[in-house]
DNA sequence: TAGGCTATACTTAGCTA
DNA sequence: GTAGCTAAGTATAGCCT
């Protein structure tokens, strides 16, 4: 809202973005904040930033949580029902969560094969010396950052792993070698077979393990 | 802030608060979606209403209850107490995969961006070379198809989530089906990296724990 | 009570240091 | 990355219908 109008979509500069995260997320506390004095509401906000893990919660994260318990008891809400077990919840949340990891590294596993024939396909760049077109070069330079920043962050996370899991860490390497040599091969190591289980029972703990079973068969 | 600096504080005047909330409340929700957008986080936003003994919610209460359940599994709330127990042993798992999934996402738009910059700069005619207002046209255009698509597909993950919280077991059982369909999608070639539990449990038997671990290892 | 209007107050994008 | 700065966009208080 300042020098020039924003148009209202993702911000693909990363400091520029960052920036304004921080301006806006300011103005918008202070926003909350008015209005709950003006008109004596009660009110918070909760942001998952771009990087942190936590959440940050306005006012703060104490005052927060009293709103957010009496959201959620709200009888409307459809987790109501659920809640009553939490930890049935919170089991097929894990169940849930398990499915998105996997189909999103699929989604990287695709978008890297991609990458990497482009970028051998592509080959030399040599060309990029003689754009004409400021735009174009602009936009090449901004590939090749990103794709080391990309790669950055897959050979840093190998290692991670390595470092955790050493005999995971290899069959992985393996793998990624198999599906260097042949990209369009998809392979499934895991069978993380997910059931959903009936949360009719009241709280009790004496079932959990069942339900887990149940969740996580062992194959 | 407009005709007049207002003052900090309780607006005494019926109407004119009345007003005032119905105005402001708006800008906020105005203000929070741009934010998502800009940035994109995510973010939510509860108001208990002047009058109404409902809560309201930001971008809606079926978008915010995602959210709030994510900000509430977070064991650094007052619930983390629990930790030791099993219910905090799957809160943290959820945050692990939470964190593990937000990762995914990042590295997936990163992708995604230079996937597109490839494929448009390398794509056409003769390279890099030919590049000229035409090629920064189509990649106008073609970043938009690739934004919409992409958009689309955090879009139904979103709506997918909800829809889960309604009616979890159908969903899951529609989702097996699917995956059953398309077995290339359920690729997981990294399930790795593990993580030690708080062993500190006090009350509970000594299995559950070793159980638990086995049945739910973290990464 | 709800909308629409407009002068003003406020927010903030792009810069600079 | 932080901290101002300023111009240019936005939000909105008080009115009016």
């Amino acid at each position: 809202m300042a020098r020039k109008k924003v148009k209202l979509a993702w911000i693909s500069n990363d400091a520029t973005r960052r920036a304004t995260y921080k301006k806006r997320k300011h103005g918008l506390l202070k926003k909350v904040r008015e209005l709950t004095t003006l008109c004596h509401v009660t009110a918070c906000m909760i942001v998952y930033g771009p990087e942190e893990a936590q959440p940050e919660a306005w006012p703060s994260a104490a005052e927060a949580a009293p709103v957010i318990r009496r959201f959620k008891s709200m009888p409307d809400m459809d987790q109501c029902r659920k809640m009553v077990n939490q930890e049935g919840f919170l089991r097929q949340r894990v169940g849930k969560l398990q499915e998105q990891l996997r189909r999103l590294m699929g989604d990287n596993r695709e978008l890297e094969a991609s990458l990497l024939m482009h970028e051998v396909l592509g080959g030399g760049g040599g060309g990029l010396v003689d754009v004409g077109v400021d735009d174009a070069r602009r936009l090449a330079w901004m590939a090749e950052v990103r794709l080391k920043v990309v790669e950055e962050r897959i050979r840093s996370e190998a290692a991670h792993r390595q470092l955790a899991v050493k005999e995971e860490a290899e069959m992985a390497s393996k793998e990624e070698e198999v599906l260097r040599q042949n990209p369009g091969e998809e392979v499934d190591l895991f069978h993380g077979g997910e059931e959903i289980m009936p949360i009719s029972y009241a709280e009790s703990s004496m079932t959990w393990l069942q339900d887990a079973y149940n969740l996580f068969p062992l194959n």
